[in-house]
DNA sequence: TATTGATAGTTTCCTAGTCAACTAAATAGA
DNA sequence: TCTATTTAGTTGACTAGGAAACTATCAATA
């Protein structure tokens, strides 16, 4: 591996781009799916569940890599908005498990749709051959650096 | 509006693994810059101030994509640890200049070794195309959807 | 010059996370 | 079986930032 010459600009760092773009990736999406009455957390979580619910919060902790506390809470605010349910688990007294209501069934696909025109957005201007190398690259990192867990914010 | 094609799944969205990867950067850079006693915010606002010292906290406010509240309260901070000093601008009674301290002008080199540290630790496996690639797309990206501070739909 | 509006920065309230302490239930071990 | 430990989830204290109201000052103009 080669040796990091100094980068004495800020500029000059991939880390700073990345996040830089992803911020303002992320945040245009944010701003999308306000429109429908959730936050991007919220928009995750009930994705996660969209084909393999009902979860335990902790197993959804474990995939947002949040806190369980967080989860708890992203949790509360879901119910309040009927777009989540909570259910104890009869096998264990200590579990939970969450699940989507009729409501969030349909809100999904919408959200699903937003994030598609957020990504057309910001990556359709690119070649094909650009997006391909783009994604492997990120998808390369993940593999190489061991990365586990998904983001939410 | 582009043909979209749906993507079902969301680790099919690019907006997804950048979010990802920069999320895993972001904290493990986090991570280092805290074993110095500061956070990635303080960092990147002490960063620019090196070599565009006085700069006014408005202008801090627009160069990091925040509010000038946040600018307050980040420069508070700072200024409790001794890394920064504000002064009142001679020429405007309202206006204020933010500047480094001797101890900052002394630990931001050695956090900019953390920051080329990190970007080692995620982007040297990259081949030199690749880098070179990944660089391009993303300040692409920023000039493409002329992206600033914060983002207008 | 007096007033009106713009600008710089601060403050308050709110949101959404973390961390660590906590409760309750399950499990392992003597 | 009783006890100790682990596990699931909740809670409270704390942090960082945004939005918007607020204060103070400057600039434009009638």
């Amino acid at each position: 591996m080669k040796s990091a010459r100094p980068r004495s600009d800020l500029t000059a760092h991939l880390g700073y781009w990345l996040r830089y773009v992803s911020n303002h990736v992320s945040q245009a999406f944010a701003r999308k799916v306000e429109t429908r009455g959730v936050t991007v957390a919220e928009w995750v979580l009930l994705h996660q569940l969209l084909g393999a619910e009902p979860l335990a919060p902790s197993r959804v902790a474990e995939r947002l890599g949040m806190t369980r506390g967080a989860i708890t809470k992203l949790a509360d605010r879901l119910i309040a908005k009927s777009l989540l349910v909570r259910n104890a688990d009869p096998e264990d007294g200590r579990a939970q498990t969450l699940a989507l209501t009729v409501k969030s069934r349909k809100l999904v696909p919408e959200l699903a749709a937003l994030a598609d025109a957020n990504d057309s957005q910001f990556f359709d201007h690119l070649s094909p051959k650009d997006r391909a190398t783009f994604l492997r690259i990120l998808r390369g990192i993940v593999d190489t650096r061991g990365l586990k867990s998904v983001p939410v914010d």
